[in-house]
DNA sequence: CGCCCCTTTGAACCTGATCAAACTGGGTGG
DNA sequence: CCACCCAGTTTGATCAGGTTCAAAGGGGCG
């Protein structure tokens, strides 16, 4: 019945038209927020665009330090590397979060960042970018803002980590997901999961057979429904207090 | 026989005396690292001096965030406070390092600083700081790569707690002190433990007896001597090995 | 000297890991 | 269109590292 609108004519990438921070709908979470008009254009011309589809590397550890980034659109993943190899997920990115933060210090990057999805990015070279700092002093407050709630954001995991059982964890991970989509403007309580369970349990801590086990349990309680990397959150109060240490149900 | 001595006269406190950066052993680890002479005396104008006795605390969570911190004399602990009350400890600070920038993001500290010793801190007024940013383009920079190693320092512990056993996260811990009291030009295999077994478990995400079994064991494999809390690394490489994850001795 | 806190050591327990196997769903090719 | 395949996931059974509970052992300070 539906036949002719599945053949309609492709639509034009409007996306790929008007690319500035003024029109991106992250430019209030984003590297701009704050900024006047003038003043976000001449950040704009030093931003770069690119893509990165699933599953590639944005940058690796002991990439050369050149740029940093900023989700456009997608998810990505960091993740740290031991020297024996093990492998841990240090943080998940939403649009309009930053990314390689972490290379400042040494010039070179610490962490790998891949796509959790087909992506895109705003590359901000930092040496342009440190040229602005001295003629738009709102830029740097920001900054340096978006560093510290990312040194906050770090220990927040450090006390997941350090102090808390594995449902727990779970739960303060969906709830910070459903916290950081509401920011977004999308549903609070409805999402698509864009890792893995194993990249889940990687960052968590835990394993993938526990990550699995937590979400038939915390589904048989009836505080979410979950269908492969579809999940609704049915009862985010109580998963929020399950998040702040409440034991009992 | 020694009680001459015993009775001498009270020594000046030299420290009191000179206080600025340039005379402080700790500049070339500090904020200050990289300026000039007339550079550092202008951070200097902006320092003031503090001092913080044993477990007093430096601030607390939610306190209004004026001043970032940097350690002159002793040791703090930076430690986190869930809803629920528990708390974990996100780093150990010593001399030359920066306490603080956690706070930026909201302007109220996100973490309770508490010495470990009595100690001393150059105060600097986060609002003055920013000014001389503007004039000490060097000052700037190197106080991101200090933003930027804290970042780093703590998908460390990041990486330690998510995938470290009991064994490896402690070697990492001492080799971690080692390191650094090298770098303040004190010895790298004996220093003293100034943090009880208690924080060192809380930071580990151990428990305080856990710590004590592995502290014995690791006396009994000759890898360290222990006496209260005067700790000896007799076998810094294997501690090492260990740290990086080699499994058998 | 005695008290108290910190630490050490022992024994039982439990959470989450590990190992193993079955299941699911989406994509592919016959 | 359907059988197959395969990665990702779920579920079960067993195991083990680290916790918890308990008690004894030091060391420093008043």
């Amino acid at each position: 019945m539906n036949q002719a609108p599945l053949r309609a004519a492709p639509l034009l990438d409007i996306r790929a038209l008007r690319t500035s921070c003024s029109s991106c709908s992250m430019h209030q979470l984003c590297l701009p927020m704050g900024l006047d008009e003038p003043e976000m254009q001449r950040l704009d011309g030093i931003i770069g665009r690119r893509r990165v589809s699933r599953e590639a590397s944005l940058y690796r550890i002991g990439d050369k330090f050149v740029s940093l980034y900023a989700v456009r659109v997608g998810q990505f993943k960091t993740s740290q590397t031991n020297p024996d190899g093990a492998r841990q997920i240090t943080g998940f990115q939403m649009t309009g979060e930053l990314l390689g933060m972490d290379a400042i210090s040494t010039d070179t990057h610490q962490c790998d960042a891949v796509a959790l999805e087909d992506s895109e990015v705003c590359e901000i070279p930092f040496a342009r970018l440190e040229e602005l700092f001295g003629e738009i002093p709102t830029l740097l407050r920001h900054f340096h803002r978006i560093m510290s709630k990312e040194i906050t954001r770090e220990q927040s995991v450090i006390l997941l980590l350090g102090n808390m059982r594995a449902e727990q964890r779970f739960a303060a991970f969906l709830v910070n997901l459903s916290s950081r989509y509401a920011a977004r403007g999308y549903s609070s309580t409805s999402f698509q999961l864009r890792m893995t369970r194993e990249d889940i349990g990687n960052y968590l801590g835990l394993t993938i057979e526990s990550i699995s086990r937590l979400l038939s349990k915390l589904k048989k309680e009836g505080l979410l429904k979950v269908s492969n990397r579809q999940i609704e959150l049915t009862d985010l109060p109580m998963l929020k207090a399950l998040a702040t240490g409440a034991e009992a149900c």
